[in-house]
DNA sequence: TGAGGTATTTGTAACGTTATAATACGTGCC
DNA sequence: GGCACGTATTATAACGTTACAAATACCTCA
């Protein structure tokens, strides 16, 4: 190796010097515009691939303010298990081979992922956002609407303007599953929902007290306790309401954790899940699949979820209307086939 | 607002006017270069707070060549809950306030992760990189040992250098878990390994064999399926396992889904866990806490692994020689109660 | 008073890219 | 033969930062 064969990066520069052009014009051939003579244009892209060229991130996010980063407000609660990792897969495979990448920002402690939001925008970190848990006066999406700053939302809102985002259809779920304890025979069914702040507080509820009123049931909402409880107070919460009198004799378990920590007290009550109570739990991970006795489960595929989020962010980037962004996602009978979550393939 | 009132983000060249000083002062005095004089100092770092300056991370990177980017290569597999999540959230509670971004490379497809990685190296993406599942001849580490670029694996390797690693006990896990079967009265002990290629089925088996040996009672690797087979293979495989002769009475399983699976295998047998079969699980989710009947789990610390991790890497970015980064993470006995996985709040 | 030194600041260039204005070169038209 | 025109390229400037050489101011001491 010479002293003038130090290996550096190959810029535009290198390319151009061999082609004999200028940089300007390996510019211009590499972003394919049509106004660059056909035969240039092939012989740079020719050189590029040939050189190993890749363009530097960095000078292009200088120059163009583009940023080719998307940002994921990674929520501070995990109510459902592996919540991150299955959004961030869908999300992933989306982005692959489109030139973006993926920053992961966890919301830690309260409140502060609207700090978090702003700062992105001001400093443009990103070139879209996407984030969770949403309310139906949402700062976070007025914020975002104001500024006209390109995000997706995991959740909707109750705001007048419409804005791009993918929920799961939440509505439909607590429908189906108070319906099928109304099948089993349940009397008195009961459901623990999420925070108070949530819009899908609103959309299971909803879907809950249709099924229920239709059928004249009696029902109830666990009180003293939420989605966002730890497991061991959702536990000891239920162990709590069955030893009172009039206890649901069915249960809808929005999630994961709640569902196990549920079906965890009710055995150690030495009642029996299935007989003397009913469950319908929602499930993103496969686990209920696993856990005996066998309880009945709906499915959210959020790796597909994370996928139509990236997918909708990316639209928007490119300036599709808002109003055209909007995904409400089907509950699932069965886990799905995921190709972003390989649960697991055979041995090797 | 008027034509020269138009926002624009604050830049060096902005507090330079305002204080009248040049820009090459500001950057200096914002740099805390000790060459400066107080005075300007506090004085352009106090304008530049009420401008509500902060630096151009593509200006930086362009000029510097340093990204301010750390990159987690997620495995393709998720032999654990949340494996991801938990990863992401230690490391981001570690690199939070660092001005250091996390950026998320999933690793889709078989042998890709190398490729990824050089990318990531040949095109200066990020500073450092973090990835996992590492085996005894990493083609990865030697890679990246050479190209001299800072990594830290979470797993070890058996190459002749040294290199940073975070890694979990699994020798220390397989030894007690084996040893509380046998004091549970096992006779014959089993185990599930991770395929052949990952160092850490070494750990596991060397401690398993260490305790098996030392009680001198049976033993036998589960052989057809591994850790990274499906919850379906393994249960299947268990079946088919203990319906023919001389089947164990105690099995170690090393992570949430084959511990889960090997349940549900083992109840759907008719056989009762904790009296015709022993199990020992390692768990990362706290699943187990929840699953009846209860059966024995030791814990790894997911998150801390995370931080540790973000640590030793921000150390190994700035110097500090490979062979003090390597930490071997205890095994725990019970769920830590971690600030970076805020399990569950109660209710709001 | 002026040489020499130190403390502080300025000026210039560069990182690699893209956007815009300017230029060169034919070609066809009246 | 001059002029307008479309095509293909070059030249220049700029994005915001930092590194480095050069300059200036200020002080001390002979």
């Amino acid at each position: 190796m010479s002293e003038n064969t130090k290996h550096r990066r190959p810029t535009q520069r290198t390319i151009a010097a061999k082609v004999g052009i200028s940089v300007g014009a390996v510019s211009r051939a590499l972003a394919n515009d049509p106004l660059m003579a056909e035969e240039t244009r092939v012989l740079v892209q020719k050189t590029a691939k040939e050189l190993g060229y890749s363009p530097d991130r960095a000078a292009q996010r200088l120059r163009t303010g583009r940023t080719q980063v998307v940002n994921l407000i990674l929520p501070p609660h995990e109510e459902i298990l592996g919540f991150g990792t299955l959004l961030i897969r869908g999300m992933s495979a989306r982005l692959e081979n489109t030139g973006y990448h993926l920053v992961v920002l966890p919301d830690f402690g309260t409140e502060k992922s609207a700090e978090q939001i702003k700062r992105v925008v001001r400093d443009r970190l990103a070139d879209g956002i996407i984030f969770s848990r949403t309310t139906p006066d949402d700062s976070r999406i007025k914020f975002l609407l104001e500024a006209g700053f390109p995000f997706v939302s995991h959740g909707r809102s109750e705001l007048a303007t419409p804005h791009p985002y993918v929920d799961c259809d939440n509505y439909a779920f607590a429908h189906q599953a108070a319906e099928t304890l109304i099948d089993r025979g349940a009397k008195r069914l009961g459901i623990l929902l999420p925070p108070e702040r949530f819009t899908f507080r609103q959309h299971l509820l909803h879907g809950f007290m249709t099924a229920v009123r239709a059928a004249g049931v009696a029902y109830e909402i666990i009180d003293g306790v939420s989605l966002d409880s730890t497991a061991d107070a959702i536990s000891a919460n239920i162990q709590r309401r069955f030893a009172a009198p009039d206890a649901p004799d069915g249960l809808v378990l929005p999630g994961d954790v709640s569902g196990l920590a549920a079906l965890a007290a009710i055995q150690d009550l030495g009642l029996v899940p299935g007989q003397d109570v009913q469950l319908v739990v929602k499930q993103t991970s496969g686990v209920f699949d696993l856990v005996r006795p066998k309880v009945d489960s709906l499915y959210e595929d959020l790796s597909e979820a994370g996928e139509k989020l990236a997918d909708l962010l990316l639209k928007r980037i490119d300036g599709a209307p808002m109003s055209e962004l909007q995904y409400i996602q089907p509950i699932l009978g069965r886990i799905p086939a995921n190709p972003h979550y390989p649960s697991h393939n055979s041995a090797h």
